[in-house]
DNA sequence: TAGTGGTCTAGACCACCGG
DNA sequence: CGGTGGTCTAGACCACTAT
C-alpha cells in the first residue's frame, strides 16, 4: 500500500506465473476498474520497469499481448495509449459443425448419408477450377441436435482413384482433414462465404422443412499453394434452428471471479 | 550461395527492414516453397541465432509472429514445428456495412431514414436489458449498393434526453460509435449474431423485396463493463443481394510477387 | 533537445522432454 | 543426462515526436 493506492498492484516475483503475465493483468485490471480509462496515455516502458522492478524488455513483453489485443496503442515518440475503442466490430469463428457445437456445449450428432464419385456440376466445377463432368467425391451428411436435421453438409473433393477413404474416419471429418487425406501438397490458403438463401427441393426433404424455407448457407473452398483448388465444402442450415454466434470480450470482464489470473488465455486468441 | 543453397537466405543487416522482419520472411518462404514442410521440425534457435548472426531473443521475436500466425508451434523440450494444419477453420469479420464495402472495394451508401425516439418491444427490451415501453432510442438506415437496396439497419440506444446527437455524425456511424456518444461507461463486451430469416413484411418493402424472402441478419449487441447493456444493432440484408465473405492467407500466397517482403502485413491480424 | 517506443545483444536460469 | 523452448536481465543504439 505504499505507491498507488490499490491492492495487487505488485509483481510478485516468487510466483510461479511469469512476471509479465502478472504486470499484463495488473494493466489490464487497471483499465477494466477505470483507474486507467480510454485515451489515457500509461507509463513510459521506462518507468514500468523501475515502478515494477522489472528489465524493460520484459515490460515490453507484458505490453505486447495487451497490444496484440487491440487494448493498448503504442505511438512511437509519444507513448502507449489505451486503445480508445476497445470494442470495435467482431470476428465470427467458422468451424465444422461437430466443432462448433462442442464449443457451444450444445449435444449434436453427423450421420454419414454417402460417399460418392459422381461427375462435376457446374457450380462445384467452378468452385474446384475443374472442367464440369470431371469426377468429383461427394461426401453427404445430415447434422443433427436432439435427433432433428438442423443441417445438411456436402464436401466435394477431386477424385483421386488411388486413395483409400476410410469409413471409421468419416464421422467428423473438416474439409481441411479430407483435403490433406486425399492430396498431395501445401494446404496454403481458404475462402469462405456465409449468405441466407432459399431451401432447395433437395435440401428441404433432408432438413425437414418446405422448399423455399429460408436456410444459412456456408461455403468453404480451400486451395493449394499451388494455386489449384483441392475441396469445396457446403453447409445448409435451417434458418429457424442454427445460427453463429461469436462473444467479444478483450478485457475478460465477463469471466472475471476475483481470483487470481486464471483469464490469461483470453487473450491467447482474439477470436 | 554458400550455405543451404537457395536465394535470399541471408539477413542483411544494412537494410532498413529489422532483422527479425527479414528472418521471419526466409522461413515463412521456405515454407511455402516446401523447403520446410509440414510437421517438419525447424533448427533450433540457437542454431538459427548462430546461422544467421542474430541473438537468440532476435531469433524469438521472428518465430514470434509465425506462432502467432498459427503457421509454427513450439514444444517445450523438443523443439519447433511446422504445424501440421495451415489452414484450418477460419473467422468471418464482422464490419459495419459502410466498413465492409470499403474493406471489399465495392461503391456503397447509406441513406438516414429517420431517428425516432420509441418505447422498446419484447426483442428490444429483452437485448437492452430494459423493460418493454422504456423510451430507446432507433436509427434506421437504408444500405444501398449500385442505388439498390441491399439492407436495412435498426441500431437501438439507450435513450438519455441529456445527449445530442449530431445529424452530421449519422452519415456512417457504427453501433460502437453511437454507444460511445451516447453512453459513459466502459465499453467491454459485445455479442453477434449471425442467422438466415425470412424477411418480415416492413423489411421487404424497405428492401423492394417480397415478405418471405430469405434474408441475412447480423445482429450485435454491446455491453459496458458494469454489466448493462448499452446498444443493440440489427442489420437485415437481402439474400440474393449481400453475403459475408473472407480469405484465409497465412503464408500470404496470393500476394506474392517475388519482391522484397512487403507482404509483412499479413501476419498483423488473422481477422 | 529530451523523451518515447522499436530493435537488438550476449549473456543467464529455469522447466520440460527424450533417451 | 543434454537439448529444447520460456523467461528475464541490463545494458545499447536508433527513429520518431514534441517543444
Amino acid at each position: 500500500m505504499s505507491v498507488t493506492g490499490g491492492r495487487n498492484l505488485e509483481v510478485n516475483r516468487a510466483s510461479f506465473e511469469p512476471a509479465y503475465h502478472q504486470l499484463r493483468e495488473i494493466i489490464r485490471r487497471q483499465i477494466a476498474s477505470g483507474e486507467l480509462r480510454l485515451g489515457d496515455r500509461i507509463p513510459p516502458e521506462n518507468e514500468l520497469a523501475q515502478r515494477y522492478q522489472l528489465s524493460r524488455m520484459t515490460v515490453r513483453r507484458a505490453l505486447e499481448d495487451l497490444v496484440e489485443a487491440g487494448i493498448l496503442v503504442p505511438k512511437r515518440g509519444l507513448g502507449t495509449f489505451v486503445a480508445r475503442r476497445l470494442v470495435d466490430a467482431g470476428t465470427v469463428r467458422i468451424d465444422d459443425f461437430s466443432e462448433e457445437m462442442r464449443r457451444r456445449g450444445i449435444p449434436a450428432e453427423c450421420k454419414l448419408l454417402g460417399v460418392r464419385i459422381m461427375p462435376a456440376d457446374g457450380n462445384v466445377a467452378t468452385r474446384l477450377r475443374i472442367d464440369a463432368g470431371s469426377a468429383v467425391m461427394l461426401l453427404l451428411r445430415l447434422l443433427l441436435v436432439e435427433g432433428e436435421p438442423v443441417g445438411i453438409d456436402r464436401k466435394y473433393l477431386l477424385y483421386d482413384r488411388s486413395s483409400r477413404i476410410l469409413e471409421s474416419e468419416l464421422e467428423h471429418p473438416s474439409l481441411p482433414d479430407l483435403v490433406e487425406r486425399e492430396t498431395s501438397g501445401l494446404l496454403g490458403r481458404a475462402s469462405i462465404t456465409v449468405k441466407a438463401c432459399s431451401a432447395s427441393q433437395e435440401d428441404a426433404g433432408y432438413l425437414g422443412c418446405a422448399a423455399g424455407e429460408p436456410v444459412l448457407v456456408v461455403e468453404q473452398t480451400l486451395y493449394l499453394s499451388d494455386g489449384r483448388s483441392a475441396g469445396y465444402g457446403k453447409t445448409v442450415y435451417r434458418g429457424d434452428k442454427h445460427y453463429l454466434t461469436a462473444e467479444i470480450d478483450p478485457l475478460g470482464i465477463r469471466d472475471r471471479d476475483g481470483g487470481q489470473a486464471e483469464m490469461a488465455g483470453i487473450l491467447q486468441r482474439r477470436g
